[in-house]
DNA sequence: ACAAAAATCTAAATATATCAAGCAAAATTA
DNA sequence: TAATTTTGCTTGATATATTTAGATTTTTGT
């Protein structure tokens, strides 16, 4: 499993970001993100990692892992229901079930 | 929006546990579980949200928009833009503007 | 190549999360 | 009812997350 130091930086440099900026979008110190990305932190806040994943648009999950909260991992399906839903009314189960479905065929005729 | 506290305390209490079996199940101390239930605290771990989400059978989503992590909620493109993924891989652009285009369609229909 | 600017990192200070110990109310049992 | 146990809580101690300031490295322009 990857570090959450070196998912950060990776995700940070695919967005182009430097630091500085990163420290203007989300309000967590440069010296303090370099540590992060160095793996000094060995339990970051949920607010911190939450601002980060949805700076680098990624999931969560992905960065909860690198972190060592979660230590094992689902399935697509189990991710998904998991993981969807910020929003004020969240999906329903009925929707959820469609997006998965819709997404599967999405991924399907992409292959060719 | 309820508390994180009222949240945590309320979920507890759902599935007929005592602060000391949730530090046995979780290893968290029944001084933090009560501080954390009383709203003492602030910016809680991921780590710690993650044990009580899986403890408690709470989406994890839930208790970090509690917790204040996740920010309020702008409509439901954004908002699903923001938070739709999957474990191994995210979505991409396109993916992610299909399945909201998906979506919408969805709940369109829906209203006839 | 050199100076200036930008970017990252380090160290010290501070804030805050988390724990260990013990207290008081409530519940249980004899 | 009194003794014991259970339960939630408070307080003080400690560990660690996070910041501020500054040093070091890397990049850029001339």
């Amino acid at each position: 499993m990857k570090t959450l130091g070196k998912t950060l930086k990776e995700a940070r440099e695919q967005n182009s970001l430097k630091l500085r900026q990163v420290e203007d979008a989300t309000g967590i110190s440069n010296a303090y993100l370099s540590q992060l990305e160095n793996d000094k932190i060995k339990n970051p806040s949920a607010n911190i990692l939450y601002k980060l994943s949805s700076l680098y648009n990624l999931e969560l999950n992905s960065l909860m892992a690198a972190s060592g909260a979660i230590k094992k991992k689902e399935d697509d399906t189990v991710s998904l229901l998991n993981s969807v839903a910020f929003s004020a009314e969240s999906l329903s189960k009925e929707e959820e079930e469609a997006l998965i479905e819709y997404l599967k065929f999405l991924r399907f005729s992409k292959k060719k």
